[in-house]
RNA sequence: AGCGGGGUGGGGUAGCCAGGUUUAACCCGCGGGGCUCAUAACCCCGAGAUCCGUGGUUCAAAUCCACGCCCCGCUACCA
């Protein structure tokens, strides 16, 4: 069983949130099967969960009518990026929904859940509990007023929602009130011991994994709270929960099992998916970003452990840093990024594919930039292995009649580089053994480069009108090594490794055992494909050519109505109070008069471009009607408008002549 | 502030866990040359690194340890 980090599909994934889970999954499967493993690749939709709430309210519609949507597309594209899944599922499917509720059953009658009479902050302007980040308030022990319900952000002390001085719903500002409220807990403390044996002696799991879990045990385990009030979820099933919801993080974890169920159960082999999870010979890996460590390496073994089924631990957790783009952090609300469907419009998947393995965060955190995929693109791609498949298959088809040379004889050169790339594949299989995709890659892309050295050094064009049987051999052993590299690249590049390796009569769909293609002999005298340029060159113009048109067909999708614009209540409101805030350098406290709409709070983030003084008295732009939010424990009723030219220093709007506060912008 | 990760030629990275197999490797870029089968591509030669600093362990340290400096991420509903 390969698995994926479940993509929280409340928007579009970008490249970051692919490269380690699904993409590094996805080679890895068609890496195994290649080889011929039985392999079945599982990841799903994660679609329950407070955030995805929350924008479905946002946006008015009920939180499944999004989830189907988002879904869908999703899983579309990841078609598209060829993503060999068996199993894409999601969270909001019946058979993951009546697995999940089974096995929360069966924990609680191993003993393994108990119940727990809280008291907790509700707030009744939102009617709804507050948990963790609902509730903020002053910490008790340094003051910082900013606290969160689990943790004081200023001194890093451990909280809970009811140690919290003068605490207000993180929502609406409302005072909370105490209400008793019942939770089910999972004892994971008693789970200790065996999870950290199995941490430590787990020798193939990667360092960053080891070392933060162990972390998280020694530091001591916690009860989990599994249910919460809301009511998009999957609801608890215990006895007495009626209108709770299994914790999002519980569930979707439960996900590879009930997704190669579901997949067994499509095939009609319904015992199949026990081969995977029960027979102790099977092997499950996941690949997963960092922030993901913990839930593959404590909650979801501690679950497994649980149930007392005997189910397989994970085998190795593959786990990567975070990548970055042209150094920043992916960002949604600051446009910063490239999210998978837009990077289909620009360029074939295969492009990316390729990139993004190349620069895979194995060790620490990588940024993507255009001019490595630049790099990537154009000279490993299409001027080393590129130009090497061309003129190895042109001059075939020039000098030889398409078909590939009988060679009678080889000399010690042939045969070094024929020994050459078995060590090659060698180390590519030690690679992939391990999970090293970027190294993989490498090593398939220095074969290349010596095999282009290898043409160069014999010089066929010469020796073809000398010495023909010579010409015959070396292009005997170049057309070797061409397929050789097709296959590699198989599970990295597949739509352009198919293409190639049609050429050698391997067809499409044959990637099962492709691996014993690399032992047979070459057939000798066997009709080769037309040679067809396999890559184009791309250029920093181009890039930006694309990038315009996607910011321009974005822009046409996103055209609003008068009716749309008419919702916004923009209004010129004078600054009467500025104050820092205590924590942050950019944030500020802002008093802005709109007359007679009263004076409202706002948190503005111009600390870096504004001194307090500068922005006393003067009149700005807000929008008045704006959901309120906190930031940073700061209540925010109002938005003040600035322009951003990205230099990071904003100009704030402010009307040409002097106007009544609380004047309307039209 | 806490937690986590990192600092290696002009740029991007590997090596570090398991110290010696490296005169510190690879790609891009740069300077020179070769070749002409090939997608102005390929091949060769060259310049370019106090492996963040200081101290320690060791016969031996980019690699292990300690301290310091500097970056980045998470702790905010963008992984």
């Amino acid at each position: 069983m390969i698995g994926s980090a479940w993509p929280y599909i409340n928007y579009m994934p970008h490249l970051g949130t692919i490269i380690g889970s699904v993409l590094s999954a996805d080679v890895a499967a068609r890496y195994l099967r290649m080889k011929g493993e039985d392999v079945v690749l599982v990841s799903g939709s994660d679609e329950h969960g407070t955030p995805i709430e929350l924008e479905a309210v946002r946006q008015g519609i009920p939180p499944k009518k999004l989830t189907d949507e988002n879904h869908r597309k999703v899983k579309k594209l990841f078609e598209r990026w060829a993503l060999s899944f068996d199993n894409y599922t999601r969270t909001e499917s019946p058979v993951h929904i009546r697995f999940v509720q089974d096995f929360f059953r069966k924990i609680y009658s191993n003993g393994y859940i108990f119940t727990e009479e809280v008291v907790f902050p509700h707030c009744p302007r939102c009617r709804r509990f507050l948990p963790d980040r609902f509730i903020q308030g002053k910490c008790p022990r340094c003051g910082f007023e900013a606290a969160r319900g689990d943790q004081c952000d200023a001194c890093g002390w451990p909280l809970d929602p009811s140690k919290l001085v003068e605490p207000v719903c993180a929502l609406c500002g409302e005072t909370p009130s105490p209400k008793t409220t019942k939770h089910w807990y999972f004892d994971l403390p008693r789970f200790t011991h065996q999870l950290e044996s199995y941490v430590k002696e787990n020798p193939r799991l990667p360092e960053n994994a080891r070392n933060f879990s162990l972390n998280l045990i020694r530091e001591g385990l916690k009860p989990r709270p599994i249910t919460r009030d809301t009511e998009w979820g999957i609801p608890a099933p215990f006895p007495g929960a009626e209108g709770k919801t299994i914790y999002v993080w519980m569930e979707a974890v439960l996900g590879y099992v009930s997704a190669t169920l579901e997949h067994f159960q499509r095939l009609g082999q319904e015992d199949r998916w026990r081969d995977f999870w029960l027979d102790p010979e099977a092997r499950t890996v996941y690949f997963i970003g960092k922030d993901n460590i913990p839930f593959h390496t404590i909650i979801l073994p501690a679950l497994l452990l649980a149930s007392g089924e005997g189910y397989n631990l994970p085998w190795t957790v593959n786990s990567t840093e975070f990548l970055m783009f042209e150094g920043q952090k992916f960002s949604k609300s600051r446009r910063i990024g490239i999210w998978i469907d837009e990077a289909l419009r620009m360029f074939p998947a295969d492009y990316w594919r390729y990139t993004l393995i190349s620069i895979r965060p194995e060790v620490k955190d990588t940024s993507f930039s255009w001019s490595t995929f630049l790099e990537k693109v154009n000279s490993d791609l299409n001027d080393t292995f590129g130009n090497l498949v061309h003129r190895t298959l042109t001059f075939i088809g020039r000098h030889f009649e398409g078909k590939i040379p009988t060679p009678e004889a080889l000399d010690i050169y042939d045969g070094e580089m024929l020994k050459v790339a078995k060590e090659a594949q060698k180390e590519f299989e030690r690679n992939l053994e391990q999970f090293k995709l970027q190294a993989a890659v490498l090593t398939v892309m220095d074969l290349a480069r010596k095999a282009n050295k290898y043409v160069n050094d014999k010089e066929p064009w010469r020796t073809v009108k000398t010495e023909p049987s010579k010409a015959a051999a070396t292009l005997y052993v170049a057309a070797k090594i061409v397929k050789t590299l097709g296959i590699l690249l198989q599970p990295f590049i597949p739509s352009t490794a198919d293409v190639l390796l049609e050429k050698f009569g391997v067809k499409p769909g044959e990637s099962r055992k492709l691996w014993d293609e690399l032992r047979k002999e070459l057939a000798s005298g066997q009709k080769l494909g037309k040679p067809k340029v396999l890559f184009k060159k791309t250029s920093l113009e181009e890039v930006e050519k694309k990038l315009k048109e996607l910011e321009q067909a974005g822009k046409k999708e996103e055209r609003i109505s008068a009716e749309e614009l008419s919702r916004l209540n923009l209004r010129v409101g004078r600054i009467v109070d500025v104050q820092p805030v205590a924590g942050s350098r950019k944030l500020l406290r802002l008093k802005i008069d709109l007359g007679e709409e009263g004076v409202k709070a706002a948190a503005a983030g111009l600390g870096e471009c504004y001194q307090p003084e500068e922005l006393r008295d003067r009149l700005v732009a807000v929008v008045a009607n704006i959901q309120p939010v906190k930031i940073l424990g700061v209540h925010s009723e109002v938005m003040v408008l600035a322009a951003d030219d990205g230099t990071g220093k904003f100009a704030l709007l402010t009307p040409d002549r002097a106007v009544k506060s609380g004047s309307k912008i039209r």
